[in-house]
DNA sequence: CCCGAAGACTTCATACCTAAAGTTCGATGT
DNA sequence: ACATCGAACTTTAGGTATGAAGTCTTCGGG
C-alpha cells in the first residue's frame, strides 16, 4: 500500500503556537513574531504543494511537468525555449531538464528539435496538447487559489500581496549579493 | 562542473508583474490580486529553501536531515520518536524515513534502537551531536530570518503573521475535508 | 493455546535528481 | 584555413525518493 505522500494522510504536526513555544524553551534568542511568519510560510507552502500535486495528478501530469508548461507559456507565443533557459528558470540542472524533456516529448506535451541556424542549440516547443493541459491545470489552480484566500477581504489580499513582495525583494537582494 | 542547484546561479525569472500580465493575456479568468499573492508565496519559498540549503550545507548536513532534527527537538526531551511518526510529520513514506535514519545514524546525529517493551517499535533518539547541529542550524536560520523581514516594521510583521495563519487554517480545513 | 489479522518497520524495484565527464558545434586568433 | 576554447546539451554514476511486497511482533477470537 502507498503510505503518506499521495496526500491522503493528514500530515500530523504540532500546532504552530505549540511549536514556537517549544523552540523558545529550547533556544533562547528566538523572536516569536519572526518565527511565526516563517513557520507559517513554510507550512503553507507544503500544503499548497500537496494541493497542486493532487490537481496535476488528476490531469495525468506531475507538478514537475506543470512547471515546464508554465515556463513555456510565460515565454509567450510561439512558446519556445532552450533547455538551459528552462533549467535556469526552474532551478534545475540541465541534465535534469534533458530527462524531463524526454518524458514530456514521449507524452506529447512538447517537441524537441535542433535549431537549424545554430546546431548546438535545441528548441523545446509546446504542443497543442501541452497548451491544453496547461489550461486545464490553470483552471483547477485558480479555483483552488481563490478558495485559499476566501477568508481575506479584497483589501487584505492587497496588503498581503504587497508585504510578500517586499519580503521577496529583500531575499532576492540578499541572494544577488551572495 | 556543477550547474544550477548549488544555489550559485541567480534563478533567472521574469518579474512578477510581467508574469501576471502574461498569464492574464493567456488566460482570461485570472484574478491578478490572487495570483500576486500566490506567485509571491511560491517564489519566496523557493528562495528561502535555497538559503536554508546553503546554511545547512555549511554545517555538513542537508535540509532533509535538518527537518528530522527539528522534529526530534520539537518532540521535547528526551528527544525520541518512532520512524512512522517522524515520517508523518515530515510528509515522507516510512521507507524514506528508514533510509534517512540509516544515514543519520551513520553520521552520529541520531541513534536507532528497538523498544524493549514492544519489540515491533523502533525508537529514534537525538544524540548530543545531533542536538548541537540543530543549535548551530537554528542560530544561522534565525539570523537569516530576521534579515529577511528587516524591511517590515514590528506591526507589519504581526499583521503578516496573522494573515498567513488565517490562510494556513483555511488550507488545513480544505484538506481535512478532502 | 493457536490461528489470523493488523501494525511497524524494512527491503526491493523503479523514478528522478545532482555532479561530473563526454560530445558536438561555433567562434576566435594567427 | 586551422587549432583551440567555450557553449549547449547529453550521458553516466550515484544518491534519495516513492510504491508495493515482505518480515516480524503483538493482539483477539475460536
Amino acid at each position: 500500500m502507498a503510505d503518506t505522500p499521495d496526500g491522503t494522510t493528514p500530515l500530523h504536526e504540532p500546532s504552530l503556537d505549540e511549536q514556537i513555544a517549544v523552540y523558545q524553551r529550547e533556544f533562547q534568542d528566538l523572536d516569536p513574531q519572526v518565527e511565526k511568519v516563517v513557520s507559517a510560510l513554510s507550512r503553507l507552502n507544503r500544503r499548497m504543494n500537496v494541493a497542486y500535486g493532487r490537481q496535476t495528478a488528476a490531469l495525468g501530469i506531475s507538478n514537475a511537468e506543470w512547471e515546464v508548461l508554465k515556463a513555456l507559456v510565460l515565454s509567450g507565443a510561439p512558446y519556445r525555449m532552450g533547455p538551459s533557459e528552462l533549467a535556469k528558470q526552474l532551478g534545475l540542472t540541465p541534465a535534469a531538464m534533458t530527462h524531463r524533456i524526454d518524458r514530456m516529448t514521449a507524452e506529447g506535451l512538447v517537441t524537441r528539435e535542433r535549431d537549424e541556424s545554430n546546431r548546438v542549440r535545441v528548441i523545446v516547443e509546446l504542443t497543442d496538447e501541452g497548451r491544453s493541459k496547461w489550461l486545464d491545470a490553470m483552471r483547477a489552480a485558480t479555483v483552488f487559489e481563490e478558495d485559499l484566500l476566501q477568508d481575506l477581504s479584497t483589501a487584505e489580499r492587497g496588503v498581503l500581496g504587497d508585504m510578500l513582495i517586499r519580503v521577496l525583494d529583500r531575499v532576492e537582494d540578499l541572494q544577488s549579493r551572495a
